[in-house]
DNA sequence: GTATATGATTGAAG
DNA sequence: CTTCAATCATATAC
């Protein structure tokens, strides 16, 4: 109650003269014969405040608590009140609202996508089908076992990214706590806005929010390198049937002047060699491109590796 | 074991 | 978007 008069101070009262709770002999403000002695006085408390944190904590706070009782602390607190008052202004520059971080909505919106962060059964499910969809066209249920153990891994990273956000959660929150309490200590001799206060706050969410930050980034990596481990198709690259390449290869030498295949080709040879039209499309860019690499040299029409002679 | 062949991916360029 | 070029990761030959 009485704190809350006190932080409302730097914003309400300025010119606090005749306040009932000065002192007396503040209120009248001539210098008498006493006055060296107040100024020595003020002189003492101010050197106090200002060594108070190179004395030891109990020091210190038997230190604060003999401030807190001095006859000369109201009247110091009014100046302090003033002052701020005064230079409550140049404290507004700083930015109050920033746009939601871009990159920090990406970082949200790939966990989300890959299931990390997000409700828990339906992520796990939505990643698994993100998962099969990346795979490759219906590849069949012969890796199925693979996506178990990918499911596996996504659960474990899932788990860590969660425990650790909550830690951290927790943690803001009890620092917040700590600060405020330290703040609302402080606001007894000193004037401390509740717009200060908002700023301390927001200062530590942010600190706090670019830790999870790289928490999101590095869980992201996780992902990222699980998934190209797993999803891959390299990782399980068969070669085409001597047919199929057959085909493809009696395409390409009997288009070799132009062998580029239009939509509608690769359509037909792929339907021929029971592949894609992606895969088609791969075939003839591999080939011209090591055809072409061979070509040079001219190294043996009869074999029809592409190999780089070197 | 190594060396080569080959399908897939990536990033730049048009 | 497509293609090229380099590269990866595996398959196959040796």
């Amino acid at each position: 109650m009485d704190e809350q008069t006190r932080l409302m101070h730097s914003h309400s009262g300025v010119g606090m003269a005749g306040h009932p709770g000065l002192p007396q002999h503040m209120q009248e403000g001539t210098g008498g014969s006493d006055g060296d002695g107040r100024k020595q006085d003020i002189g003492d408390i101010l050197q106090q405040i200002m060594t108070i944190t190179d004395q030891s904590l109990d020091e210190a706070q038997a230190r604060k608590h003999a401030l807190n009782c001095h006859r000369m602390k109201p009247a110091l607190f009014n100046v302090l009140c003033e002052i701020k008052e005064k230079t409550v202004l140049s404290i507004r520059g700083a930015q109050e609202e920033e746009p939601p971080d871009p990159q920090l909505m990406r970082l949200d919106n790939m966990l989300l996508a890959e299931g990390v962060a997000g409700p828990e059964k339906g992520g796990g499910s939505a990643a698994a089908a993100a998962a099969a969809a990346a795979s490759g066209g219906g590849s069949g249920p012969e890796n199925s076992t693979e996506h178990s153990d990918y499911r596996t891994k996504l659960t474990q990273i899932r788990q860590i990214y969660h425990t650790e956000l909550e830690k951290y959660e927790q943690a803001c929150n009890e620092f917040t706590t700590h600060v405020m309490n330290l703040l609302r200590e402080q606001s007894r001799t000193r004037p401390i806005s509740p717009k200060e206060i908002e700023r301390m706050v927001n200062i530590i969410h942010r600190k706090f929010s670019s830790i999870q930050m790289q928490l999101k980034q590095s869980t992201c990596e996780a992902v990222m390198i699980l998934r190209s481990r797993f999803l891959d198709a390299r990782r399980k690259r068969r070669n085409f049937n001597k047919q199929a390449t057959e085909i493809l290869n009696e395409y390409f030498y009997s288009h070799l002047s132009n062998p580029y295949p239009s939509e509608e080709a690769k359509e037909e040879l792929g339907k021929k060699c029971a592949i894609t039209v992606a895969q088609v499309s791969n075939w003839f860019g591999n080939k011209r491109i090591r055809y072409k690499k061979n070509i040079g040299g001219y190294p043996s029409p009869c074999y029809q590796s592409d190999r780089r002679i070197q």
